[in-house]
DNA sequence: CTGAAAGCGCTAACAC
DNA sequence: GTGTTAGCGCTTTCAG
């Protein structure tokens, strides 16, 4: 059996609403001899507070609860998770982790099981940036979702700012003198069952397709719908629509991907085609996956994905929640361009346009 | 403020000792209709257990703590942790994470804050298989090692079988036809150079290089120690290691690398010496990292690490500690080979030994 | 068969 | 300034 309180006030001969004082900070008005007797025989004692009285009593628990969809699968994962870990642990918080899968009931009792145990917050993250329907039974606790918000950001969220990383990396294409760019987009309407209610197609295809018109269109560059594509998003998809826009005479400089993924796919096209990237064929990739981005060949160019920041900001506001109860915001986060090797000026400045 | 268990009993007009025997399945002796009574109420107003309360009673958190040095960040992570997720989810138990970093008195206040949360058992993990000393605190609780192992294996733990997924990657290609077989080790842990094993190297690196010694002794092909080198491990490791192997005519005619990012290197190492992939070198790689296997073009063969097995593995002992004090076990998991399309037999097998 | 009572280990009012 | 008392919400003897 653990020290007790009691025994640690015992040892120091005072009760054990002086111990739990003076060992809690809050011995205003103890006089220093008695602190430091109750010091003592905790140190000697070796004593460790149970959080489970403490929390029953303070009705605070200091833990807060993860739910993810599967998230845990992903590489993107871990890093949502050691940013929200690493604030929490800070602040001397705990993280409550709890799966839920496709099963809408599974996910119901994966849920009840982090309230029942009387987590302060819940943090909602999904594998994708996704519009989710909030769960009924996280309106009564503080809720920060990640990596997704609700359709009428009703809840404090924080997602990648899809559009401004597009939009960078369009950018840098156009900066590098590219005219002619191919854009493989995700292939919309891929639902997937969730806890958590898919809406429409997914906000990341949507904003980085609309980045990529709003780009070319701030440059002059006249919009060209043959140079736009859809797959799924792997890197076969990324192949099969990388040999598509590439195999003609009119072919694109550059190639935007809506992923790492995709990207490797076109590095395979480009080859079999004889392209050389990034002499022939520049390459921009989006989520960083270094995995990929530094094993293929030249390391690709990508948009990171600020998964590590993000859960950082959600446990943040998650935090803050606890003491005052703030209007709900939704933080778009950064994602900023990584350079690699895989874009270079365009061979042949196309002439159209 | 939730409803407790006593405003249960107050509506079914029975004790909330009688609501508690029901509410927990320990109703052997009380009267159906009261039984009946008490499951309606608790229904009707939506009850659900405080489980501090339950804990902080019965001594005994239904809470596994999940402890890992960094592990979270890397991919294989999420594997480990959704595993033992998934059974101690089965298992009505709940996992709260903690991360240590290289710094060891940051770590051993995470491992405090596991233990202050009474946690019921905890199960360590690492990132690498590694050999690990089990931290003094752990030996009141409960433990099982996950992708380690302590040195002398007095605590339970499991470990991928390094050993023979090398043996199973290295007969795969002897029975291909290959007689000379490179093999790029992993260089940490010993920075000689030279081929000596060595133990303050990681066990993976150890027991991948014995196999592939075993295997070729068995298969009668002499040792050639130019056809073994270390690297780093990552891709520039992989193609730097694999230039050297490969650009001189008695070159190998497939490569086992230590792992799958190596073998991305090893990829653009062939390629920039006009070798084909698999027609003129066959390579095997380890980890089954899927973004990187499917990425790469040929798809690579390689050997799978079984960190979801693992990870279930774990918890499901970590569970079975609770009950029975079995005796520690180490369990060495299966690492089955995947094969994709990087290994054929050799254009021409070397007609030497 | 069921209820009363006694805690699990701690904290927060309120006396002294 | 410090100790006493009363719970947090639940489970578990032990009477009846």
């Amino acid at each position: 059996m653990r020290v007790r309180l009691s025994d640690v006030a015992a040892m120091a001969d005072v009760s054990s609403a002086t111990a739990s004082m003076v060992l809690n900070g809050k011995a205003g008005a103890i006089r220093p001899d008695t602190i430091d007797r109750v010091l003592v025989a905790a140190e000697a004692l070796g004593y460790r507070p149970n959080a489970l009285a403490r929390s029953l009593r303070s009705q605070q628990s200091h833990t807060i609860g993860f739910l993810s969809d599967d998230v845990v699968t992903t590489p993107y994962a871990g890093a949502m998770i050691l940013g929200a870990q690493e604030v929490a642990d800070k602040h001397g918080f705990a993280l409550l982790l709890a799966n839920v899968d496709s099963d809408q009931e599974a996910s119901r009792h994966s849920l009840e099981a982090l309230l029942d145990r009387q987590v302060d917050a819940v943090i909602c993250a999904t594998m994708y940036h996704r519009i989710i329907e909030v769960p009924a039974q996280l309106t009564n606790s503080p809720a920060v979702l990640l990596n997704a918000r609700s359709d009428d950001n009703s809840v404090t969220a924080v997602v990648p700012d899809d559009y401004a990383g597009a939009e960078a990396a369009m950018e840098h294409l156009v900066a590098m003198g590219h005219r002619r760019i191919g854009f493989i987009n995700d292939r919309a309407g891929n639902r997937r069952p969730g806890f958590i209610i898919d809406q429409t197609s997914p906000p990341a295809a949507v904003e980085r397709e609309q980045a990529y018109h709003d780009v070319l269109r701030r440059h002059g560059i006249d919009r060209d719908d043959t140079l736009q594509t859809r797959a799924p998003s792997d890197p076969t998809g990324g192949r099969v629509a990388a040999t598509a826009l590439l195999d003609r005479p009119d072919r694109p400089t550059a190639l935007f991907c809506y992923n790492d993924r995709m990207a490797a796919g076109a590095y395979v096209a480009a080859r079999h085609l004889g392209l050389a990237i990034p002499e022939d064929l520049s390459v921009v990739g989006f989520d960083n996956q270094v995995l990929i981005a530094e094993a293929i060949d030249p390391p690709l160019t990508t948009v990171q994905l600020p998964h590590l920041e993000m859960g950082r900001w959600a446990m943040e506001q998650a935090l803050t929640l606890l003491d005052e109860n703030a209007e709900p915001r939704v933080r778009r986060m950064p994602c900023p361009l990584v350079e690699r090797e895989s874009v270079a000026p365009p061979n042949h400045p196309s002439a159209d346009t």
